[in-house]
DNA sequence: TAAGATTGAATTCTCAATCTTA
DNA sequence: TAAGATTGAGAATTCAATCTTA
């Protein structure tokens, strides 16, 4: 397990077959989700993430930066995203009153109708996909597995 | 949890926080791993992940397809990828003797190099950020929802 | 000087079209 | 016509640089 010269904690045959399954499935997933909205709406994932996000927010209205912590994306990333999001008319964007250095995406009306048409054949594809599969334990023991990673990559970057 | 109004089986509570975990967590395991690659090599996870397929063959060399298959990646994808490694000299193309059709992707020695150089470094950021942070039943568990999922998605494709 | 956010250039990925051989 | 593979155009993502306000 340990390689004597390199020191490297080398993974096991198991661990090896489990991170390769993961890698597949991921992108399998991923590749999925996308063709399916693109195909039955106009939005890609990561569009439907944005909105979804924005959905659940109170007023449908989030700062910027708390939005890319959500996400745990790129504070590039978001903005281009939002950009074209807004070219759109999925998303709008306003400065911050209290901080002119910050701004809100504000979900506009559009954006609301393009999530609540596409949500009800993303969902049906995540049951399908995912949560069809698996027992009720499985879907518990992935929630704690992914909540565990999280925490960690929290604690070797925050602090 | 069936809207009787759409007759979408939504997703409760749980299943949302655990679709939303996975997402996040996904997402920030394949930024890290890219980052830590090509900070500390001159590949990308998408390199890494070719090379240790092609190192795993018995020659080094595989038909484009069935890398293509090993991977789960699109043809054009892969296609594109092997050009770009080409350039680097990371992997050549042979035709295939057989099928005049068919090419194989083959390791160079400095593919050879580049992953055993990148491999230390990439195996204990996987480590560090999967398998070290879960329990063995935990990555057992991990294993098996994958192979689930897997398992599902190719009856759905090729079945 | 740092925080919040945007921009531009370079890279990568996807889709559709194409090319060659079976 | 289909199978194996490549190509080109367009969209997405990253990194570094920039801009504005705290």
């Amino acid at each position: 397990m340990t390689d004597t010269t390199t020191g490297v904690r080398w993974l096991s045959d198991q661990e090896q077959a489990v991170w390769r399954s993961y890698l597949r499935m991921q992108g399998e997933i991923g590749a999925r989700l996308n063709r399916q909205l693109q195909t039955t709406s106009e939005l890609s994932l990561a569009d439907f993430e944005v909105l979804a996000v924005l959905s659940d927010s109170d007023d449908g209205r989030l700062r910027v930066l708390s939005l890319a912590r959500m996400l745990k994306w790129e504070k590039s990333r978001l903005s281009h995203q939002l950009s074209r999001m807004e070219r759109r008319g999925l998303v709008g964007r306003q400065t911050c009153p209290s901080d002119a250095r910050g701004s809100f995406a504000v979900l506009t009306p559009a954006g609301r109708d393009a999530i609540a048409a596409a949500a009800p054949g993303h969902v049906a594809e995540v049951r399908r996909l995912l949560f069809d599969v698996l027992t009720p334990a499985q879907v518990k023991a992935l929630g704690r597995t992914c909540d565990a990673v999280l925490d960690q990559l929290d604690e070797s970057s925050c602090g």
